[in-house]
This record gives structure tokens, C-alpha cells and sequence, in this order.
DNA sequence: ACTTGTCCTGTCATGCCGTCAGCTTACCGA
DNA sequence: TCGGTAAGCTGACGGCATGACAGGACAAGT
């Protein structure tokens, strides 16, 4: 689809070429994770690379750019979440263990993440679509299944019609999507895991449902 | 308590110094608004405050600096966000109305002051105390009044004892902070305004009590 | 007019940005 | 084995932001 990966200046890459570009990425990775945004320079990834500033410009137009393609990259294994939602049940038990497991399900994947999905949220916030565009992809894999989810219970009449699906599960995802964002915080304040998880899972759980879950 | 505002080499500012710093301020807030953050440079508020850059370093350590200044600020005008909930029934339609003014209230305070809570955001999540410790401050005026709320219908027996009302609260807020910070974004993806509140103030009430809400 | 302390800016060394020409390396067909 | 060709990399450079300093402008009091 794509076809091959290309230099800024239109040379195909090849093997030796690719692994430099990969090599940047990942110097570029573990930089977001240990230093503020703000402050990750091209020389210092080009640095850590092993190579040198005019090198990272071969393969990616700015910092900005090369940001995109890891976050590209993480919105595919992203895509994946969907499974912790779509064909599940919502009734009785298995509902509740719906809940729990979209609630681990959303915080492991942020926290492995952390680093980008931070600079993500950010481009996004500020508008630039193409960030937004890589955060929707991700979310909506889970926003969408629950939204079917919503719609479905709507029709058997469990649910009120007055809800609105698509604002109820965006919400519920900004939630998750914003606690694990900031899980270290909740730390630091004296909230646990272990009990911020239930939490979360009670709150998916009401809002999809609109009913406490039978444990 | 701080006493009066100095310069980065102590002296203390007069009244012309003031207004400069203050036009600084006022200029940097600007430009958040209209670039992303990364790209704000020192220069360039200088420029627009029709000054220049040394008189910035005067009264500023570096751009983040004068940011923290400007949270700082608003996390004050943040604190009167407790009143959206202190004191406030739970109960009956005066608890709908509750959750309905406090989302309101959440997201008006949000759209105000969009960009520096971006930054603030951006800053928290990446660890920084500073900016941690800003955002808690705005947060907690109304995650301990949620929290409150909570432990007040447990003793009631009218919330489950195995609810964590901090977590609940703390969960709660971040939703809202959340999607205050995406609304444009929502909206983009169609979602509107006015289905967006209702959606957040019924899961602010599921949350908060456990139960639907009579309208 | 003179002094004092505040306030601002010109200037400079330093360092990063982003580009280019040109060199090196790898691959391939003859 | 030997060019030929394209990929791959870097030194070097002009340009711009940073951050520090010294000195000039300004206001207020004497």
C-alpha cells in the first residue's frame, strides 16, 4: 500500500539505511521517556544514535515528524484493543469481568506507551491533526466497540434512550485514557492500583450498562 | 507570605517592572494559545511584548519558567472550583442539578484556560513536580469536595462500602479534565456539545451515588 | 543638577538547526 | 575482478535562539 519507506530526499531506503532509521526511532523513544518534550533535541537523539544530526534529517523532516512515526507504529499494536471489548457480554458476571478487563486491559497499554502517548495527547490537545488523527485511531477501537455495546442494550431497553452512545463511550475513554495518563499521580496522592482499578471498572461498568455489576 | 516579586538577580521589582513582566505574561499566554508548545520561543514573546529577550531572562528563569508563573496564577482563580460541589445535595433533582452544574462549571473553567492547562498537563504527566503539584491544587478543590460527597452517602448506607471515594473522585475529575481538554476534538468527531454535558453529569451522578439520576 | 536605584537593551559567546556538497560504502551486472 | 550506480553518511556552514553582562536610559528624591 504504502510501498517503501523513503528518505526525505526520495532514495528508497535499504537494509543498512532502514536499521539507521529504526536505530533513531528508538534512540528517539527512550529519550521521550527520560527527558521533557520541550527539551529533545535532534543532536542529542543523533547522539545517542551513534550518528550524526544531518543523518536523523535524511530520514525525517523534524523531531515533530519522526514523533509520528513511532506513534503510527504504537496506534497499529493499538488497533488491538478492540479485542477487550467487541463480543463480550455486559449481562450478570461476565459484564463485570468485561469491565475489569478493559480497565487492565487500557492501563497496561498506556503504561507501556506512557512516553508517547503523552507527546500524542499533547499534539492532539493543541489541535494538529495528525496527532489527533493517531489518538482517534487508537481510542476509537475501544470508543466504537462500546458504542455498539451502548446501542445494543439500547435496543433491548436496558438502557435509557436518552443517552447518547458515542458521547457516553468517548467519555468513559477519555477517562481511562486520562487515569492511566497520569497513573504515577494517582500514586503520589495515595490512591493504590489495586483500588483504582475496581473503580474504574465500576464506573465502565455504570456508565455502559447503567447498572451496579453483579460481582 | 512571598513577599514582593524580584528579578532573576534579586532586585526588587518597581512598578514599571511590573507591568512589563506582566505583558510578558500576558504575551506567553497568547502564544500558547496560537502555537504548540514546543515551538514557543523566548524571542518571539519578547518581540510581541515589544521588548527583548535579555529583559525576559530578567524576570524569568527560561519559558517554563514564566509558565509555572501563569499556572500558578490561574490555579488560584482554579481553587473557587470547589464551590461547584461543597455543600451541594446528592440527592433527588437537586443531585442532578448538581452534576449538571458542576460538569458546566468544569468545562467552562477548562475552555478559559485551554492552553496553559495543556502545558500543565503536559508537565505532570512527565513527571515534573512543579507542574504536578498545580494541577493537584486545581483538581483537588473539587476531588475532595467529590470525595467528601461519597464517604458522606457511605455513612448513609446509601453508596457500597467497597467504593474508594478517592479513587471514585479522583477517576471522575480526571474524566472531566479529560474531556474538557478534547472537546474540540469531540466535536470533530461529531459529537456535540450538548449531548457531550448531559452524557458526563449522568456518569458524574452514577459515579458519585451509585444510581440513576431523577431529572 | 546630582545621586540612587530601577529598568531596558546592544552585544557577545555558545550551541542547536537544517541544508548541501562530497565522500564512503554496498550492491550488481558484465 | 572491475567499474558503475545508488544508498548512506558526515563535515561544514549560515542562521537563529539562548543566556549573560555591562552600560545607558529613566524616574524620583534631595
Amino acid at each position: 500500500m504504502t510501498g517503501q519507506v523513503r528518505t526525505v530526499d526520495g532514495r528508497v531506503a535499504g537494509r543498512r539505511g532502514q536499521a539507521t532509521r529504526q536505530k533513531l526511532l528508538d534512540c528517539l523513544s527512550e529519550m521521550l521517556s527520560s527527558s521533557p518534550y520541550r527539551d529533545v533535541k535532534v543532536i542529542d537523539v543523533a547522539r545517542k544514535a551513534g550518528t550524526s544530526p544531518a543523518t536523523f534529517y535524511q530520514y525525517f523532516p523534524d523531531v515533530e515528524g519522526a514523533v509520528l512515526e513511532i506513534a503510527e507504529e504504537m496506534a497499529k499494536e493499538g488497533a488491538g484493543l478492540t479485542e477487550l471489548v467487541s463480543g463480550r457480554s455486559w449481562v450478570g458476571k461476565a459484564g463485570w469481568q468485561t469491565s475489569e478487563e478493559l480497565v487492565e486491559g487500557f492501563l497496561d497499554f498506556w503504561r507501556k506507551h506512557d512516553a508517547i502517548l503523552r507527546v500524542v495527547d499533547l499534539g492532539a490537545a493543541e489541535g494538529d491533526k495528525r496527532f489527533y488523527k493517531i489518538r482517534m485511531k487508537i481510542l476509537n477501537s475501544v470508543t466504537n466497540s462500546l458504542t455498539e455495546a451502548v446501542k445494543e442494550l439500547q435496543t433491548k431497553g436496558k438502557v435509557d434512550k436518552d443517552v447518547s452512545p458515542a458521547a457516553m463511550a468517548g467519555s468513559l475513554v477519555a477517562m481511562l485514557a486520562s487515569v492511566a495518563g497520569h497513573q504515577k499521580g494517582f500514586q503520589t496522592w495515595g490512591v493504590k492500583q489495586a483500588e483504582l482499578k475496581p473503580n474504574l471498572a465500576l464506573l465502565v461498568h455504570l456508565g455502559i450498562t447503567g447498572k451496579k455489576p453483579t460481582k
